[in-house]
DNA sequence: TATGAATGAGTCTTCATTCAT
DNA sequence: TATGAATGAAGACTCATTCAT
């Protein structure tokens, strides 16, 4: 009575993961100049033709890894749901959960980096944008909303724009940390990251008071 | 006694400087493992046993690299002098500096990029740190105690934490630009960038705010 | 009593012979070296373990498809039966039949010169001959025989250097068309070529005609 | 007191000659898809880089491959005078002369069937006709004329054509000896082609008298 | 019989680096 | 100082061939 192997060597779609996966890695830590063939076949423990049958080219296979590592991140993304909550709570669940998720998924940021280093050449050829947009932004959405009717968030804030200054004050120390260390000889670990989330969340907060007026 | 030629091909300062300049450009438009000597070669207008000559190897070219990065970079911060003005006119100049020099200057993002993929191994091994040491913690400093002493901003905040926060809001959709325009289908330009920094003074201040104060 | 189907994708026979046709296709217009065994079982409709269990290796099938050529340009020449006309008819039908035979087969002329290129590698093993000889000898040198008897021609012809002329005339510019396009700088069409074996057949004419002697 | 050598290492253009030299035999002998840069590397004595370094891609190699066979054979179709002689004796020096230089560079044929391989897919790219242009053209045309004048020959012969028929005579048992010798059962040796070529011209000979007038 | 999956052994090409002048 | 010439080492990619089912 034999049980079939999980990912048995003639699995092609098991085989197509281990490389997708292992294509991810690579690309991450090494960029788009720096990764080698080489290693992600020895990662995905296939021969490099393999790659070459499942994916075409290298180009190709770095357009799948960078439309896989949007597919992973927004898959997480999904897991929370702050709408539930109060709405101060659902903004401090919402920075914290981004600056977490960034500090897990170390391969997503540096994807970014990579893939704006060559001015989005791959990503403005992506076709199926769905894969790539964040849920997130809704989520936004209804807390502002709910944080309006309560009295606690004033009007007439930009849901995407909020979002991007979430994720801007999650994701410049956690993909910096190496440089701003440096700079200012100072560790940045995990949970200098968290702590500097709760002033984040601070700063979130205070921007959505409806006392916080244009001032300038 | 030969007067020595201001900026001849014989000018080993200038020659190095071009050298300097051209890595500077390859590295941050190419990445790490991107760049290319022959290029860094043909824009300098040298032959490549010059670039061996002046800066060693290509990991030492780089280096150079990388610390003139922030050489120039601090160069142009030096210029700013917002302590004369009102604390909130001294933190919207501020920001709209801050995002205006990474937006004039995408070299320096791109070799924070570059670097921090490669998990800081070169900036790590800099010794004369005072050169990627940023003035405008100081001017933060400053800044911020003007602001407590006339009642415009609470105690209590960290200047190295605050201008990270400011540069989060900065960096973020200058860096991410390609990948942002593609995800929220919106052309991040220059215009776009400028407005988004009014927004993100807005936060800085209202974040400053005696009022506010930790809520959760 | 299992009838055998006729041409069913099970019909070994069958399979065996798409295989040869399209392996004669591509070694003809690739060349030995530039042929690949993807493009024939593609063409054959097979699958590359196929063309293995069928002919051996790559080198076999190079063998079976340089044999098949004759054949099939052997069978083709079994088809004119100029000996019934008068001498002089029957070689212009005999020039112009080899002509349009060259142009009509131009795998044929390409597999010459692939094997020609190879030094005659392959076709040194063949061991039998017999498929490989031209029927077109024995019909030329009664041609001949015919001609001397009625005075057109003159005694001593050797028929297969005749052969050998005769097929000298057509095949050089059938197989270098298109270098010879490009140094006449006259495009050699069917037309051109079919043109050229008239003057082609008064040449060997009046190389057969009793007056001409050998004069040097 | 030393002498500089012929072909010092340093030599730039020994260096490329001895490339195309080296790459002229290489597609000669292997074809277009057999031939292998390794091997012209090796022949040269250079290392492969500098095959790039001089001639950019395999591609472009071949090109300048396939110049240089019709630049050489042409330099050496400039060395022979036939029309100081008589038409007859000419016309025998002529054909004598194709069949030894097809013989003495049979890289010559094999280039041209290599490219007639392709389709002459190179030799149309290229732009000045002029090195590919035989003189022989030039000649046979005032052999023709001289020989028209002294009633040898008859009017109205074009020499193209005629020069085509001439080397159509001498190239097919030149180039296709191989499989010849195994269609035949005759080793067909260079001997045996100069016997031919005697063949040959009386073939012509025969064609460009008076007498011969179109008979069918 | 038939084939999708897999790979070892090349082949072309690039690139950092050194040599010779 | 300066550079054209040269290369070792490695990377991307291909292809004939075999394995496992």
């Amino acid at each position: 009575m034999s049980v079939k192997p999980k990912s048995a060597p003639r699995d092609a779609a098991a085989t197509s993961r281990r490389i997708l996966t292992a294509a991810l890695k690579e690309f991450a830590e090494h960029g788009h100049g720096g990764a080698r063939l080489d290693r992600i076949a020895a990662t995905a423990r296939v021969s490099k033709p393999m790659i070459y049958s499942y994916f075409g080219d290298r180009e190709a296979l770095y357009s799948a890894a960078l439309k896989e590592a949007y597919v992973q991140i927004r898959e997480g993304e999904r897991a929370i749901d702050p709408e539930r909550k109060s709405p101060d709570a659902a903004i401090h669940e919402l920075v914290l959960f981004t600056m977490k998720h960034f500090i897990s998924n170390p391969w997503f940021t540096s994807m970014l980096n990579t893939e704006n280093l060559r001015k989005g050449e791959t990503i403005n050829q992506i076709t199926d944008l769905h894969n790539i947009q964040s849920p997130l932004i809704e989520k936004v959405g209804s807390i502002l909303k709910c944080g309006v009717k309560d009295g606690s968030f004033r009007a007439g804030i930009d849901p995407t724009e909020l979002y991007i200054m979430i994720a801007s004050l999650c994701f410049f120390p956690t993909s910096n940390k190496y440089t701003l260390s440096v700079v200012f000889e100072v560790p940045i670990d995990d949970d200098w990251l968290m702590e500097h989330a709760e002033c984040a969340t601070q700063m979130v907060l205070s921007y959505l008071r409806p006392s916080a007026q244009a001032q300038i």
